[in-house]
DNA sequence: GTCTGAAGTGAGAACCAAAT
DNA sequence: ATTTGGTTCTCACTTCAGAC
């Protein structure tokens, strides 16, 4: 089989001007260069050194097989050169699907400042609220919000973050304080879609155990940027991602 | 999966020849 | 006689295919 390391050690025979200096240059033994030339000339047929034990030459037929050589190896640092220089720096396309409330939330923003910071990037966004397949329709990434525990998949999963859900209400839409859980049947209720035949919210009740509260919301909607407006303009109670009201609730609007 | 023998490979010693 | 460069030989190690 063909191994072309036999005509790199070549090409350093030659610029060596001989067997011993390309070998101490090679940092090999000069039998085993030796060896490596004499199988090249054996598997081609020709004889491209000539050699004594004081004089080396390139015969005629290995001055023009040099050339070819030096160009090969040109051309195969070149290809080096190649990828190099695109794994300097990221480039591509990526296909993102994101839920539309955490591209306004959240990752809007990130987006914005990767795509400044990486101008190889190409990026098609796919905002929306349905539940992608990933591998049928082609993306790179979807990212998701998921309440534990999360379902198993072969797809590699990586959380980016947790936030919990809060229980939050306009202050408007407060008369009087809630003493207990029951009082949250007294107000209207939002809740995110799709609609369903019973409504509930989980909380989390004072020693570590969950709580299942039914309700019946006054409206539905599968949009977390909805259900956050209708929330603040005291339409109802609603369960949202802290992470998405935080500015709200240090304002005192919820 | 493990064992065994053949084939291939590499490193270094030994050898030979030529120059000084 | 000594030094230097190229080749050959030997041994150790690795790889791979076949048998069990």
């Amino acid at each position: 089989m063909r191994d072309l390391n036999d005509l790199y050690f070549f090409v350093q025979t030659v610029d060596n001007g001989g067997f011993a200096p390309a070998a101490r240059s090679l940092g090999m033994p000069k039998s085993r260069l030796s060896r490596r030339i004499a199988m090249l000339e054996e598997r081609l047929g020709v004889r491209l050194l000539q050699r004594t034990t004081r004089r080396f030459a390139v015969t005629e037929v290995g001055q023009e097989y040099y050339r070819h050589c030096v160009a090969m190896l040109v051309e195969a640092d070149a290809a080096d050169e190649a990828i190099a220089q695109l794994q300097a720096e990221p480039r591509g396309l990526i296909r993102i699907a994101c839920p539309s409330a955490l591209v306004y939330f959240q990752f809007g923003d990130m987006l914005g400042r990767f795509m400044a910071a990486n101008p190889g990037i190409e990026l098609h966004l796919d905002s929306t609220n349905r539940r992608v397949d990933v591998i049928g329709e082609g993306f790179d990434v979807a990212i998701r919000a998921r309440v534990p525990p999360l379902e198993d998949s072969d797809l590699v999963m990586k959380i980016l973050g947790n936030s919990r859900l809060r229980l939050v209400a306009s202050p408007k839409l407060l008369n009087k304080p809630l003493l207990v859980p029951a009082d949250l049947a007294m107000l209207p209720s939002l809740d995110l879609g799709p609609p369903q035949r019973e409504h509930a919210w989980l909380l989390d009740g004072p020693d570590g155990t969950h709580v299942r509260m039914p309700h019946r919301p006054r409206m539905v909607v599968d949009d977390m940027v909805a259900l956050c407006f209708a929330t603040r303009n005291a339409v109802g109670v609603a369960q949202i991602p802290t992470m998405m009201i935080g500015d709200a609730l240090d304002r005192g609007e919820l």
